[in-house]
RNA sequence: GGGCCGUUAACUCAGUAGGUAGAGUAUCUGCCUUUUAAGCAGAGAGUCGAAGGUUCAAGUCCUUCACGGCCCA
């Protein structure tokens, strides 16, 4: 097989001298992908522990670890060599000689590639520049790699293929592995704090027969057994919400959400989501426990509440978040009056002097979702807690007692982008059908982006829910903020990209896209 | 969808004014027992993203396409 392998002319000259020496190996007896060696510790715990110990301290150790990793450096001199080991937690120099292992092991030491995993075993010393190293007694193949590494010094800078290869790019790069380590830390602390107050987990279908709960085009599927559309969900609100008809009253949901859209620096088309819902809370309710939460997974992931982010620092302290109603942000940070916003016509006309288009019959929250989007969206870069929605734009929030044209609704925003959207949930099935029933009008008009009429919602509704604060946060921008990240590809293991150009080969696609 | 930029050896990058492709790392050979971007000497390695076009001659100029990046919608 191997033997084939080498004769496929593709293949760079560094692969076919690997596969080469591969089947080399093989002839001599030597298995290229043994399960038999066991490791003993790890980069870190030899660090953590002996890191401070003197050269004798070490001599008179006398103890041997085990320890198995990624060969990702070697400086030979013929009768003795250094390399570094690279396991998860870090890397770790060994040194191996001919007098040590003996000359029939040091040679087949010495057919080893930089990239090829390895089991040594061996005792700690410390070398002339100091440097805690193991002593190799013993060094084993585990696995043979067939490609080689990317240049050690530089890495691999190609974004496409970093994205493309993930699993080099995070043998290359520690920031990768650094990121993603904080992305699952994240997760873990928004869980515990949830946790901590009573929520309780779920989950709920990501097919969904009505794609409910956002504003978003969703991707449609087809089961086959049933023959029956379905939707990849875009939300699990409405899902959630029924848990609440059914007695929970503290429930969240942390998972993937798909939607139809364009993909940048800050959209892929699946996206993490968290989703809570909280009985017997209002939209205000929700503000207080968000800056608690995300300030405690900012220490936890970070260390402090004062997070740098693309040149900022981003107080996350919480008490210090700005609240600001939507049509007051319009005016102190979107530098408009009233009789720029206020009216239809008002509305339309700022619209147009800011370069934007005017769609018919658009509604006039809409419209200053607009304005707010142009001139308030980026100026906020501290977190902000904008509330008081207009109704139009916010179907499934309950309405303001004192006026009916805003919602108990918020969305969160940080570094001029949004972080998360709450409100104090609508229970009233009355208003929940006619603002469903007005969706359903603004689809038939042509948004696709409309919500469906969901009747069993309704149903749901009709059995009466308590009244609840419930949010969504999306996961992956808090990471790109925890992180310092400017792209969401940077926080996606493998965000979504084209199908990868054949290199080689005349295998053209089928699709015939061509033209 | 639009604009700009990128795509050259496995990786990181050069490539003058259009004249037939370079470096470092990696690889291979030789030397080398405390290096850490190890060192010294030598060697091999490229459909220059793809397809057309202009030209005596294209990595370089033009057109289209693909993939990616950034910005805008």
């Amino acid at each position: 097989m191997l033997r084939a392998l080498q004769a496929r002319d593709e293949l760079s000259e560094v692969v076919k001298t690997r596969v080469e020496k591969a089947c080399v190996l093989l002839d001599e007896g030597s298995k290229l992908y043994p399960n038999d060696f066991r490791k003993d510790t790890e980069t870190t715990s030899l660090f953590a522990r002996y890191n401070a110990s003197t050269v004798e301290e070490l001599a008179e150790l006398g103890q041997e670890f085990r320890m198995a990793g990624r060969m990702v450096s070697l400086r030979s001199f013929g009768k003795a060599a250094f390399f570094h080991l690279q396991d998860p937690t870090g890397r770790m120099q060994i040194f191996a000689s001919r007098d040590i292992l003996g000359q029939e092991a040091y040679s087949r030491f010495k057919k080893l590639d930089i990239g090829d995993i390895v089991g040594v075993r061996g005792r700690l010393f410390r070398t002339k520049t100091d440097e805690l190293t193991l002593e190799a007694a013993e060094v084993r193949l585990v696995t043979k790699s067939m490609r080689p590494l990317p240049e050690k010094y530089h890495g691999l800078k190609d974004v496409e293929i970093r994205y493309r290869r993930r699993y080099v790019d995070l043998i290359v790069t520690p920031r990768t592995m650094e990121i993603f380590r904080a992305r699952t830390t994240i997760v873990r602390s928004l869980r515990q704090f949830l946790n901590n107050h009573g929520f309780m987990e779920v989950e709920t279908p990501m097919m969904q027969p009505i794609p409910g709960g956002a504003t978003a085009k969703p991707f449609e599927t087809h089961h086959n057994a049933l023959d029956m559309k379905l939707y990849m969900r875009i939300a699990p609100e409405l899902y959630l919400k029924r848990l609440l008809v059914g007695g929970f009253e503290k429930v969240y949901e942390i998972n993937r959400n798909f939607r139809n859209e364009g993909i940048s620096t800050q959209h892929n088309p699946e996206f993490t989501m968290l989703e809570f819902y909280w009985a017997y809370a209002d939209y205000r309710d929700l503000m207080d426990l968000t800056e608690r939460m995300l300030a405690e997974v900012a220490v936890t992931v970070t260390g402090g509440s004062k997070v740098p982010y693309q040149g900022h620092t981003i107080d996350l302290t919480p008490g210090t978040w700005t609240r600001l109603s939507f049509h007051k942000s319009l005016e102190v940070i979107g530098g408009l009056t009233p009789d720029q916003y206020e009216t239809i016509e008002a509305a339309q006309a700022t619209v147009r002097r800011l370069g934007e288009k005017v769609v018919k019959n658009e509604k006039l929250g809409k419209l200053q979702a607009k304005l707010f989007d142009i001139l308030v969206e980026p100026k906020l870069i501290q977190p902000h807690f904008i509330y008081h929605y207009p109704t139009d734009i916010s179907p499934l929030s309950r309405r303001n007692e004192d006026n009916p044209d805003i919602t108990d609704r918020y969305e969160l925003f940080v570094a001029g982008r949004e972080l998360a959207n709450a409100f104090s949930e609508l229970n009233d099935p009355v208003d929940q059908r006619a603002r469903f029933e007005e969706q359903v009008k603004e689809k038939e008009a042509g948004d696709d982006e409309a919500h469906f009429m969901d009747e069993d919602y309704v149903r749901a509704l009709e059995y009466g829910m308590p009244p609840a604060g419930g949010q969504g946060v999306g996961i992956d921008r808090l990471v790109m903020l925890l992180t310092d990240s400017a792209s969401i590809r940077e926080v996606i293991l493998f965000p979504l990209l084209r199908p990868e150009v054949p290199q080689t080969g005349g295998v053209e696609p089928a699709d015939g896209r061509e033209s």
